[in-house]
DNA sequence: ACATTAAGTGATT
DNA sequence: AATCACTTAATGT
């Protein structure tokens, strides 16, 4: 009964990779299972790690904000497996975060507090490797962002984004404005809803207020 | 009916 | 593609 069965078992069908039964006994033991709800904010800027997410359930949207202009600019979204690399970093060298992360639907995580996360490096290959793999996909992506930016158009970028929300989300009705679009991606809204309509004129969205309909 | 907010549009740079 | 200066449409009170 109780949290640790429940998350011992989660882990299994969650995070197969982690593979070692001591180290799930281990994870039961000190994580926490957290609730959050649609916009919620985990972890803002400037604020201390303190705990490493494995994302259970839900989305959460990773963003980096320019700290002279004070705009915002998604980096990726993080879904169920997944865990977010960038808190390794910040938390093993015990800098401010450099990163905001939301949920972007109701989400459910188990944290990790961060001495843990620290000591299992040397106890279990497993979660080595774990942390590793995840730091890889995840800057593997990144310079696919930064691919997107600098060498291709904004029509792009758009696609990967409804395209990625909507694999996040689980479905192709994106509740979504134009304007939280060009936030995301720093662009205008104007420039969002323009191309928006073009790509409705396509078939490839379907608008309406508040709510973008993705035909991909 | 009125106010507020989202979205569409043309002109300018 | 950004910004401005609107207009139009949808929605809440």
């Amino acid at each position: 009964m109780g949290t640790i069965n429940n998350i011992a078992q989660i882990l299994q069908t969650q995070f197969p990779q982690i593979s070692d039964r001591q180290l799930r006994e281990e994870i039961s033991e000190v994580g926490q299972l957290l609730h959050f709800g649609a916009g919620e904010t985990l972890l803002d800027y400037g604020n201390y790690v303190k705990m490493v997410p494995l994302i259970v359930k839900g989305s959460i949207k990773v963003s980096r904000e320019d700290e002279i202009e004070s705009k915002e600019l998604l980096l990726y979204f993080l879904n169920a497996g997944e865990t977010c690399s960038m808190s390794f970093t910040c938390c093993m060298m015990d800098k401010k975060s450099a990163i905001r992360t939301e949920a972007i639907e109701p989400t459910t995580i188990i944290g990790i507090p961060i001495k843990y996360v620290d000591l299992w490096m040397t106890k279990y290959t497993v979660w080595k490797n774990f942390v590793m793999r995840s730091y890889d996909n995840k800057m593997l992506e990144l310079v696919k962002v930064i691919d997107n930016i600098a060498f291709r158009g904004l029509d792009t970028r758009m696609k990967n984004f409804l395209q990625s929300l909507s694999e996040s989300t689980g479905s192709n009705i994106l509740s979504y404005t134009h304007q939280q679009i060009a936030d995301d991606l720093n662009v205008s809204r104007e420039a969002v809803s323009r191309l928006l309509k073009k790509m409705e004129n396509l078939g490839l969205v379907k608008l309406s207020r508040n709510q973008i309909t993705f035909l991909g």
